[in-house]
DNA sequence: TTCTAAATTAGAAACTATTCCTAATTCGGT
DNA sequence: ACCGAATTAGGAATAGTTTCTAATTTAGAA
């Protein structure tokens, strides 16, 4: 709870009760969550909670740079508490997410092809290795 | 008509009036449009077209590969006729999405830390060259 | 501690991209 | 031209997200 909050006061966000309960979340679930999955997860320990504020916090933590955003599926946004950059996998079976360790040449680029870069989202799309396995198996 | 209705015959897609406009609207329009864009500018010529037939033609493009689909704005989905695989960069502030021809490294990449890659979707976002240009003029 | 203004929250309503459903139309082969 | 199958149109339904507003909470001043 204290590290989360100091993380909050930290940047300038007023430390609330359920600011601090969804960073907390975040940082301990690297699911990249959507709103609902953080929505669900956090309502039985607060009950009063609701998805504006899950939707209210996110926006706040995304304008004090402290969540980063995936467009990697076609329905929902996720989220994830921000770590190093680093791209990601999306496993076309089991929906799994998972951070991919591979190095980016564009990583650091300021610039490419006279536009200026802010964020660069890297997302691999297939089976994930645990399906794979699981397909052998069958066969 | 001809050409996109030989592309249509030549996959096995019965090759119906709306789907040769939307795949001809997708050759002649590089601006990866969204279900919006295509149905707005084909209703005019072809006035009983439904949006539901965008969406069902869209679909049936992907499932036969002749289009890709981009996830890289967080509200709606965007479609291109599909060429060689490319890198994409987003406008945050004009919305405009362009081409990029950066050379990536996993682009035939078959597997990546033992997940099989099927697709590799890059999205740069920042502000383009002609929105940097205006940039100056005003300061 | 009590008071007050400003910020935050909750919940419902609105919005919008997409999907679903079904009847009417069109298509291709006979 | 006829028929069964595929496709289309358009309205209804769904679901993620945003907006609105009143109630609550917060933090600082008195
Ligand atoms: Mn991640
Ligand atoms: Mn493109
Ligand atoms: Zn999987
Ligand atoms: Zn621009």
């Amino acid at each position: 709870m204290e590290k989360y909050k100091q993380i909050l006061v930290d940047r300038g966000i007023k430390p609330t009760y359920q600011r601090i309960k969804i960073l907390e979340y975040l940082d301990k679930n690297h699911s990249h969550p959507t709103v609902d999955m953080i929505y669900g997860a956090l309502y039985k320990k607060v009950p009063t909670l609701s998805k504006t504020t899950v939707y209210n916090t996110l926006d706040i933590f995304r304008e004090y740079d402290l969540v980063d955003v995936l467009t990697i599926t076609e329905s929902e946004i996720r989220y994830e508490y921000v770590l190093q950059p680093h791209h990601h996998f999306f496993c076309k079976r089991c929906g799994k997410i998972l951070d991919l360790d591979v190095n980016c040449v564009y990583q650091e680029a300021m610039c490419v092809e006279g536009h200026k870069i802010e964020a660069i989202h890297g997302y691999f799309k297939g089976i994930c290795s645990e399906c794979l396995l699981k397909n052998e198996n069958v066969s």
